[in-house]
DNA sequence: AAGCCCAACAACCGCCGGAGT
DNA sequence: GACTCCGGCGGTTGTTGGGCT
C-alpha cells in the first residue's frame, strides 16, 4: 500500500501562480507565519493549492530577500567548489549563498553553469564567439572581448580551466560582497568549515592534505570523501606537510563517490578526461603546482596548513 | 512571416528522515 | 519499537519566450 497523497489532487489547482494567489499567501504568512503546518495552510486561507506547493512558492519566490539571476563569479566558484565536494546537495549549497534558493541554484547549475564549465556551447555563446572572432580579425579587440566574455567573465566557447583559473582572484574580490552575505572575504574559510562539518571533502583535503591514514571508502551513504580523515589533528594519525603528491589528489578526485553529474570528464568517462591538477586552481585558487626534483608533480599549498578546529 | 528549436525558469512528484504519538 | 504525518530535498517535467531557419 502506498503512501496517502498529501492533498486531494483532483481539487487542487496546479500550474503557475496568479498574482492574487501570491498576494493571499504572502500577506497571510507575513501576518501569521506558516502556523507550523503547510498542509493545513491552504485550506485556512482559501487557496486551492497543495500545501507543498504553497511552501515551495513561499520559499522560492515570495519570501523576502530572494535574489534571482545575476550569479557572480564568486557565487559560481562557491557553487562549483561545493558541488565538487558534496555533490548535488543544493540546500546546503544554497545555505552558503544567502538570498539564493536551492531551486534557483539547481536550475542555474543544470542550465547554465554546467555548460559554462564544460564547454557545451549554446547557440548564443556560439554567436558571441563568432562575433568575437570576427571583431578580432577586423581589429575591434575591445568589442571582441566584451562580446566573448560578457558571460560573467567566462570566455565563451570551449571552457579553458587554466585560463579561468588564472583569471580567478586568489582571494574574494573586495567589493564583490553582497551585504549580509557570506560572499566576500573569508569565503574559502567559511566553505572549508562547512565541509568539515559535513564530514570532510576533497576541497578540505586540499587546504590541509591528510597524508595518513589510508582512505576509507564508503563510510557514509551519498557522501564519501576518500582521502579525508576528519579526526582532529591533535589526536594523531595525521601529519600535514602542506605538500601533497599530485597522484594522491588525482586519486582522491577520481575515487570520490559523490554523484557528480556533469563531471564525468574527471573520471575518465568523458571524451575530454581531466585530472585534478587541471581544475584545482578553480576550486582552490591558492593551490599552486610545481615540479619536484624527482620530476614528480606536487601540490604546494600557498597557505600554511590551516587549523582544522572542528566546531 | 511562420514554424521550429532550445534555453531558462517555474512548478510538480515522489522519496526520505525526523518528530510526535 | 512501530506507526503516522509532515517538512525537506533532489530529480524531473512543463511552460514560455526568444532566436534561428
Amino acid at each position: 500500500m502506498g503512501r496517502a497523497p498529501c492533498c486531494d489532487k483532483a481539487s487542487v489547482k496546479k500550474g503557475p501562480w496568479s498574482p492574487e494567489e501570491d498576494a493571499t499567501l504572502k500577506s497571510y504568512i507575513e501576518q501569521n507565519g506558516t502556523g507550523g503546518n503547510w498542509i493545513a495552510l491552504p485550506q485556512k486561507i482559501g487557496l486551492r493549492r497543495c500545501g507543498k506547493s504553497c511552501r515551495l512558492r513561499w520559499l522560492n519566490y515570495l519570501r523576502p530577500n530572494i535574489r534571482h539571476g545575476g550569479f557572480s563569479d564568486e557565487e559560481d566558484r562557491i557553487i562549483l567548489s561545493l558541488y565538487i565536494s558534496i555533490g548535488s546537495r543544493w540546500s546546503i549549497i544554497a545555505a552558503q549563498l544567502p538570498g539564493r534558493t536551492d531551486n534557483d541554484i539547481k536550475n542555474y547549475w543544470n542550465t547554465r553553469l554546467k555548460k559554462k564549465l564544460f564547454g557545451k556551447q549554446s547557440r548564443k555563446d556560439q554567436r558571441q564567439h563568432q562575433f568575437a572572432r570576427q571583431a578580432t580579425n577586423s581589429g575591434h579587440k575591445e568589442e571582441a572581448s566584451e562580446g566573448a566574455a560578457g558571460n560573467n567573465g567566462f570566455a565563451a566557447g570551449a571552457y579553458n580551466w587554466h585560463q579561468h583559473a588564472m583569471a580567478m582572484p586568489s582571494r574574494p574580490m573586495p567589493g564583490s560582497m553582497v551585504e549580509g552575505n557570506r560572499i566576500g572575504e573569508g569565503v574559502d574559510e567559511s566553505i572549508r568549515k562547512l565541509l568539515f562539518k559535513l564530514g570532510g571533502s576533497s576541497f578540505a583535503a586540499l587546504q590541509a592534505p591528510p597524508c595518513l591514514p589510508p582512505p576509507m571508502y564508503g563510510e557514509a551513504p551519498n557522501f564519501v570523501a576518500p582521502s579525508v580523515h576528519t579526526a582532529p589533528l591533535n589526536e594523531g594519525g595525521i601529519h600535514c606537510s602542506g605538500v601533497l603528491p599530485a597522484l594522491e589528489l588525482d586519486e582522491s578526485f577520481q575515487f570520490n563517490q559523490v554523484k557528480l553529474d556533469g563531471l564525468e570528464c574527471f573520471f575518465g568517462m568523458g571524451d575530454q578526461s581531466m585530472r585534478w591538477n587541471e581544475v584545482s586552481h578553480l576550486v582552490c585558487p591558492n593551490t599552486t603546482v610545481a615540479s619536484s626534483s624527482q620530476g614528480m608533480q606536487q601540490y604546494c599549498l600557498a597557505e600554511e596548513p590551516v587549523d582544522l578546529g572542528m566546531q
